[in-house]
DNA sequence: CAACCTGGATTGTCTGACATTCTTGCAATC
DNA sequence: GATTGCAAGAATGTCAGACAATCCAGGTTG
């Protein structure tokens, strides 16, 4: 038996749901950028006490899903362009990172997991369910970040995606924007199947910067 | 006046000041790792009601400063050594782009500063106050990171460091270890005052390479 | 000696309360 | 008419107390 598996069974506590619950409501934008969220509404919809409540809020705080301003509570942050491009920025250190060590150390079952979710994402690309997109493509990089060696990597890496999920689906839905998508996200694939980690650095830096651009597209088309 | 100043005054709340509180007494080593830390014993000590230490528990926890285990309450983690390699690694990647960075865009106002912060560390290193020591290395390179143009990345290093605090304390008081780490960032800073973007990253690079296996010294001497 | 059991300690969660602060709409003033 | 001032209502910050569920240590029993 692996020493590193933990056999603790966690009983899901009323905060970890509540802050699973308002993550998932997030990030599916259910919320308007800017808005606040009120307790006592929440509570309400959520069915738990003010308590547990402020607990799974300060959670979220310090996962920058939302911001607590003193006397004021809980809102949405309205990202702005600066910061997102902050954050793709960092991304692609990370992700390009990631790519080029999953490619010399990836084993061979994992890289079928990975085929796998090219497949799933090259479905999802021919339809038009945005969502689906979105959450294949997620797929795709949270198995190379698992499999990259570094589980701070993967760790910093999630919180850094969650706050800009909020952007793929615009920029997924770009006309074509998928469909190029896949095929760099194949050249990834093909790099790492290859065990060519500075092929896979490549073609993981040449598809985040067209990400960027996407992003950056779909968000001046609005704003 | 610049647009991106907040002119908004924050009230610290019970909760802020208790977070702050905790994480000092956290990162000073005042628990020791793999500690349980009791809620009654918490809320006495700190003067606050359970539901505002809970909440500060939560942040704390979102930082990865405490474990909490449903039905255990709140830990310190005992951090591993392949956790800090992992955390040294991605150190090493945001460090070697901040330095990189920083070298191509500070400016002459907070380069002095980080003239300012090198010469307090070279007064701690020759002292013995390894306290010292590791205050003025962190501001040497939170300067480097609050400069190098990506608050993202700042953000970011900022918790890593946090976690790995606990560790510099000790591979400074090794023998010698704050001379040749002055020299290090000697050559970090004269890199970055010379605007070489390449010799920066390099320097940077040396640099936590040493830092790491000075950590690990430190740390197999010991467990 | 191992398995079991029990009582105390601790956490998870809720209710209710109250002071403080913010927001908003309206009235008064210049 | 615009600005200021104010008051009521809403929302947050914080606390105290309570109770069930769970964990843990130590003793008991087979």
């Amino acid at each position: 038996m692996p020493p590193e598996l933990n056999l603790r069974i966690s009983p899901r506590t009323v905060q970890q749901e509540t802050v699973d619950k308002l993550r998932l409501a997030i990030l599916s934008g259910l919320f308007q950028p800017g808005s606040r969220l009120i307790e006592s509404q929440l509570c309400t919809q959520l069915g738990v006490s003010r308590p547990s409540l402020r607990e799974a809020l300060r959670s979220l705080e310090a996962e920058r899903l939302i911001e607590i301003v003193p006397n004021r509570g809980p809102s949405i942050p309205a990202l702005s362009w600066s910061e997102a491009t902050a954050i793709y920025e960092v991304r692609e250190l990370l992700e390009v990172e990631a790519a080029g060590r999953c490619a010399s150390r990836i084993h061979a079952e994992q890289l079928r997991e990975l085929e796998k979710s090219l497949l799933a994402f090259e479905e999802a690309a021919s339809s038009n369910d945005s969502l689906a997109q979105v959450m294949t493509a997620a797929d795709f990089y949270s198995i190379i970040l698992a499999n990259c060696g570094n589980p701070i990597l993967e760790e910093v890496h999630r919180g850094l995606v969650a706050r800009i999920s909020f952007f793929r689906g615009r920029s997924m839905s770009l006309e074509g924007r998928a469909q190029s998508s896949l095929a760099e996200m194949r050249e990834i694939f093909e790099s790492i199947a290859a065990g060519d980690e500075k092929a896979a650095r490549k073609a993981s830096k040449r598809h985040l910067l067209k990400a960027k651009a996407a992003a950056k597209m779909s968000m001046s088309s609005e704003s």
